[in-house]
Parts: C-alpha cells; structure tokens; sequence
DNA sequence: AAGGAATGAGAAATCGTTCCCATATCCTTC
DNA sequence: GAAGGATATGGGAACGATTTCTCATTCCTT
C-alpha cells in the first residue's frame, strides 16, 4: 500500500506538504503542488480513511439507524425511500452511510452506542421515534448530532427532528370522510408505541369531536392484527352490528390488503365503503381501486434530516430545530359519498 | 474522551495489556481482567474504533453497492429485502454496513474506489451485476474481496457470486405458459445491460425454441418504456395484428401497472391474458388478480452473499465459487387455458 | 537443585494521517 | 544593509489503538 511518505520521499518534500497538496491548502506552491499531484498520480496514491479519521478526528460518515420491526423496516417502501433521500443529501456533502439495523431493540441501542462511542460516524439519524426510547435517550446524554425522523415522545424542543404535521394531516383526512357523510369510520394504525401512531390517532379523534361523533373503540384495528390474520380482523371488524363505512390507513400496504380481504367478503371499495390512506407509494396509483392517500414526501423527510444532521455537525452549537414536511392529498378513487 | 492510556493508568497495567484483556487474550490473569475490566467499567471506556481499525487493518465492515438506477434500486422492495439478509449476517459476524449508492456508474466507481483504497471496508458486496462494469473489473484487478449478487458478465469463474438460476427458471415459466396453450408470449425485460435481463431472455427463447415457436422481436418490450409511457407501450404491443396472450414480465411492480393498464383497455387477466412474473412481492397474494410468480429468495440472495464474503475476508486464498439459490414458483390466478 | 518451559505483563514500534510550530528564503522599506 | 514581514516548506508530536519483542517470574522435570 502506498502512503503519504512514499509519496512525499518521491516528490522530495516533507509528508506534512503532501498533506497540505491534498487539502489544496493555499500556502503551497503551485509548483510544489503540480510535482506532488503527479507523484501521487504515478504511485497511484490514495489517503488512508482510517488513518484520516483518527488524526482529523472526523470520519465523514453519519450512522442511519433503522427500526427494529422488520415489517415497518424492510417490507416498506418508506425505507428505501427514505434512504433515497439521504443518500442524496450525504453524497452532495461527501458524507458515507453507515447503516444499522439491528432485530431487536437492545440490539438496535448496542450498535447504537458502539457506533457513536467508537466514533465510527460523525452523526446519527434515527429513521423512527418511539415512545420511551433508550436510543434516542442516549444520544441525547452524550450531547452527539443526531436527527430525529418523527416527532420524539420526551424533550421535543430540545431534539432536532423532520416531520409532518400528523395530527393536522389526520384530521384533515378524516374531515373529508365526514364531510362525504361518513360518521361510522374505522382506524387502522400501527403500534402505539410509535410517535406517528399516536399523533394520528389524535388527529383521528379531533375530527370527529369537532363533528360531534363519538369515539368508538371498537372501529380501532391493529396492522399487527392485520397482518397476523387479516381476514379474521376485517371480519369481527365488518361484523359489529353497525360496521364502519369508511376507514382511516395508517399505510397504503395494509391498505391493499384490506380492500384484498373485504372484496373476498363481497364488500366493494369504494361502493360499500371509502378508504383513505398514508403514504402514496408509487403503487397505488395502478391498484383497483386507485387508492385516495396521503403523499408525505418520504424524500423529503430523509434529505431534510440529513441537511439539518450535516448543519448541526459542522456548527455544532446549532439550536434543535424543528422542520415539517409539506403533505400533498391525493384524491383518487377509493373513497365515496356515503349512500 | 477515555483511552486506553486512561484505563491503564488507573488499573496500572500497560495500554498493551488492556488491549489483551479487550481482546480476551489468555495471555493474561483472571486476576488482571478482573481489575482491567472493572476500570473500564468505570470510566465507561470503549474503543475508538478508527484507531483499531488503522492498527489491526481489519474495519469490520462491508460495502454495499446498489445499481445506479434509481428505479431499480429504490421503488422496488428487491432492495430493502436483499439488504435485510445482508444485515442479518453481517450482524451476526460484528460487521457493519456501508452503504454506497451513487447515481450514475461514475459515481458509483468513484465511491468503490475510495472506499476500496481509502480502506474503509474489509469487502464488497455488488448488488447488480451490468455488462462492462469497471467497477467489478477494478475490483477483480486489486484484488479485493467481493462478491456479486447476480452473474457476472466477464470472468465468470473467478468471481465469487450468489444468483438463481435466472436461465432454467425463467425457461421453465415460460413452458408452463406454452404448456397452458400459449403461442403468442411477450417478455418484459429490464435494461439489456443487466446481466439479469439477458439471461431471463435466453430462458424464454430456448422455451419457444424447444417448442418450435419462433421468437418475434414485437414481443419484446422494455420495462423503462413502460415506466415512461406504461399506457402507450402496452397499446401498442396489444395492438399488433397479432396480439399476445401471454406475458413473462421481469418484476410484480411492473406487472401490476401492465394489468391496470390492460385492464383500462378493458382487456381482462387472466381471462383475456396470462401474466407470469419474478420476486413475488408480499403483496402479489392479494393483488387483483393475484400473482402467478416466482419466488427468487432475494433475502436468501443477501444472507449467503455475505456469508460468502465473509469467508474470503477471514481466508483469503478461498477459491471463487457460485452460489445458486433455489427459487419457488407459486402459482396464483394470474395465468389461465388459452381459449 | 539446576535448567528449561510456560506464564504474565511491560516497553516501544507501528499504523497513515493531520496540524502546530519552527525555519529558511526572499522581498520590502527606511 | 539590517530589521521586519511574507511566503513556502519541513519536523515531529499527536490521534488511539495493536503487536512484536523482551523480560521477570513461577513451575516442572530430571
């Protein structure tokens, strides 16, 4: 492997001014740096990261921490979306990824800490937010850079984070499937032990109290349940005595499998019941029916977050912002005025 | 930050020593580990990870390299799904994930290099494979660990590699279309630059080639320009004189905006058409209909691909080998008797 | 009881950079 | 023509580990 020196011995200057060649530091020679350049060509010289890193105490690598539940993660589309996203931003700025995707969530805060203690990465992005979350509490004690993608559960003005606007959003949606005469509508959400499951339901809930419709918990349905066994769930869900005839989709994917099971059941999307979901995956404009979604610029989220990481690592007394993400509604074919 | 001159000095033992009792060296007492560990406890030590990294020449992480496409790499759960078997065994082994997605092949080459010679990974793993790729050739030329997810285009047998058998099976789909009563069979390809794409190609051509069918160039349409134009590309392949009634295409996502096109045409699957397809995507079950497809195992694609580097990375002289991952085919209600 | 193997631990070199500090050369300027 | 100031480069100490020697014990073995 050829290194600084051998470069420096053949140029016949010391290692320090190869060095400075390198950066393209002003207070070399052109000259000087023309003979170095075209040493370092003919050796093939390439600077040793690692050894960069240690001396410069900078890695130009930010961590990107997934969550632990596979489905959320891998099955989804937001993931590479997201990734998409950041790889974008972190490559414009000459920053790696470095990728941690642990199973469980005491792995996920081991490769966490080990991540951010051994100083593999300058910075960290944490694509979820959970309640009571030791990760994120962990980084915020040592005082690391890091961005929050969801709105955090403790200390939210203390946290650098990207978001939609959950609530306002959801209570939009479900405002739209009153204003079609819905009254009985159903919500579908993921686990509440995510951030962006509760801020929906609240804005679920603040829709129909401003409507004057009673809360219902039997119209709360669980994507676990639904993907365990959806057909039962969608069964004791069409089979109270007065089911829903509209529903709220936490995700697009769980909301084709739903319309899948209900159209097993002989029940019609959107004929016998509307349904609004979240995402927009590129998918749902071919599905049967097309799906009636929310487009939250997933992209976005992930190059927001990386811009505000990479910020906070360079000026690193920055004051923890928060930055929301536009949403687009787009109204499709899954929804209906009620009959 | 805490060192290892910090805990040694406490435990007043040497820096060599406690880099022993790190490394669980049984050149050294119970007795000393004891202490040595305690005091790192205490000052809550841990690695710096760059030093280690410079000093053993070992970074404990691999490279991932997605196409640059950004259709291929990101839309389609392929992605997320080879990258969770990667993770799983590079998680199992203490490796990390570096991630390296340029967008263009430039781009890409330049990131493989910098990570190859900069040292930052210990291997590579490519997730494509593409003809006339220089940033497999430079790769192969230094000598570098990796490993290909897909076949090769050159060198074949000096490349270790993980990939279906996209020729035989591809072949075998396409006769189960023939054998259905099928004639007129179109295919759905990617990029020819895709070594993928060729070979899938070849399976469907000895196909009609052993049952005396003749190929027709008509029948060949791009999968680009159904993203680009999806209404217009599959007019005008419906609208030959004489119309297939029967389609191999490369990928569900495709295949599902082929028949909500087709079926805005008001042309029915499997009715009118037969549709047979590659990855069975999770949501291929409860597709409209759902999807005849052939199951490749991309997790299993990840799992053993790192599995293989790994073995390079600890033993470097190990021989190239091939690994070929067997895929499912799962009929569904996509393909119907031609009438 | 003496010689040699085995064991436990320290000293110091090394890994390949960066960066602070020192130095040498060459202009200015009075 | 000496002092002062740029300008361009070299020297060498970090950075925080690992690792090769080396040495001092201790424990067998004959």
């Amino acid at each position: 492997m050829v290194t600084i020196k051998d470069v420096a011995k053949l140029a016949n200057v010391a290692p320090s001014t190869v060095s400075r060649v390198i950066a393209n530091s002003s207070r070399i020679s052109e000259q000087t740096k023309k003979r170095v350049r075209e040493v370092m060509e003919e050796l093939g010289y390439h600077p040793n990261l690692q050894a960069r890193s240690l001396a410069a105490k900078s890695t130009q690598a930010i961590g990107v921490i997934m969550p632990n539940s596979a489905y959320y993660a891998f099955q989804n589309p937001f993931f590479p979306e997201v990734l998409r996203g950041i790889s974008t931003s972190s490559h414009d700025n000459k920053y790696g990824i470095y990728l941690s995707t642990g199973s469980t969530e005491d792995e996920i805060y081991h490769e966490v800490t080990s991540m951010v203690l051994g100083r593999r990465v300058d910075g960290v992005i944490l694509l979820y937010s959970r309640i009571n979350d030791k990760t994120m509490r962990f980084l915020q004690q040592s005082d690391f850079p890091f961005v929050v993608v969801g709105r955090p559960d403790e200390n939210e003005e203390r946290v650098s984070y990207v978001d939609n606007d959950n609530i306002h959003i959801t209570k939009q949606v479900t405002n739209y499937l009153i204003e079609l005469g819905h009254k009985n509508i159903a919500f579908v959400g993921g686990s509440t032990n995510f951030v962006v499951t509760i801020d929906r339901l609240n804005g679920y809930k603040l829709a129909l109290q401003d409507a004057g419709i009673p809360f219902n918990e039997d119209y709360l349905v669980h994507e676990d349940f639904i993907k365990e066994n959806g057909r039962e769930a969608i069964a004791s869900l069409m089979n109270l005595s007065d089911p829903p005839t509209a529903l709220v989709t936490q995700d697009d994917l769980i909301a084709y499998e739903m319309i899948s099971h209900l159209e097993d059941m002989n029940i019609r999307v959107p004929d016998d019941i509307s349904i609004v979901s979240f995402n927009n995956l590129m998918l749902s404009e071919h599905s049967k029916p097309p799906l009636t979604s929310v487009d939250i610029c997933i992209y976005q989220l992930g190059f927001e977050a990386t811009k505000c990481l990479l910020e906070k690592i360079s000026v690193p007394d920055t004051l923890p912002k928060r930055i929301t993400i536009p949403t687009k509604f787009i109204e499709r074919k899954s929804c209906e005025q009620k009959k």
